[in-house]
DNA sequence: TTGACATGCAAGTAACCACTTGCCTATGCT
DNA sequence: AGCATAGGCAAGTGGTTACTTGCATGTCAA
């Protein structure tokens, strides 16, 4: 199992989380562009890839292979570790 | 303003976190002497003196000055935004 | 004031990480 | 079959980062 923070670490891998947060289910490609669009970073098609890669392995994101398309899709549940191990203090 | 995320990339920052979270108002040595006790790291004073360092950028610990003492108190409240930027799902 | 203690500063080193580059496999359409 | 598309694999490279090393500053106690 990977690292959950080394994964968040980078902000490409952060914009990736956040496009998968608007649509699930997107594909490599679909991906890349929506990552020129709107967040205007060039990266290339296998820097995303390995950038996917590290996140599957945080448990960030899943995949699925159907037909040529590889589809992905977010799982945020890994993120409740973090406000387990540090919880909020009481404000009093 | 640091990041938070790469403040929490490192696994030594995560274990001062964690040392912070049990007793706030830790001097720089004690801090070092509970690593090596309980977590097994090895780390030099300057090690984690940079580390702190990293973190009070981050805003994840606030350091007060009294005599020849530095002291440091964690400050969970940056970890709101993670929560906030990837809610989790409904379970249906 | 002298010495011991707690911390700060800065340059250098080694490991890690993001990214590239080039080629390969597999699926689907015509 | 032939070709274009979607994705995978792996070695190499540049920049970042954690850590060290050595010395300097500041505080307190005797």
């Amino acid at each position: 199992m990977g690292d959950v923070f080394k994964a968040l670490a980078d902000e490409t891998r952060r914009a990736i989380l956040d496009e998968l947060a608007l649509r699930d289910d997107q594909t490599l490609f679909e991906i890349c562009s929506r990552l020129a669009m709107k967040h205007g970073l060039g990266s290339t098609r296998q820097a995303v890839s390995q950038h996917l890669d590290v996140l599957e392995e945080a448990g960030l994101v899943h995949s699925e292979r159907r037909g040529r398309y590889k589809f992905h899709t977010l799982d945020t549940s890994p993120l409740a570790q973090i406000a387990e191990r540090w919880p909020p203090k009481d404000t009093p």
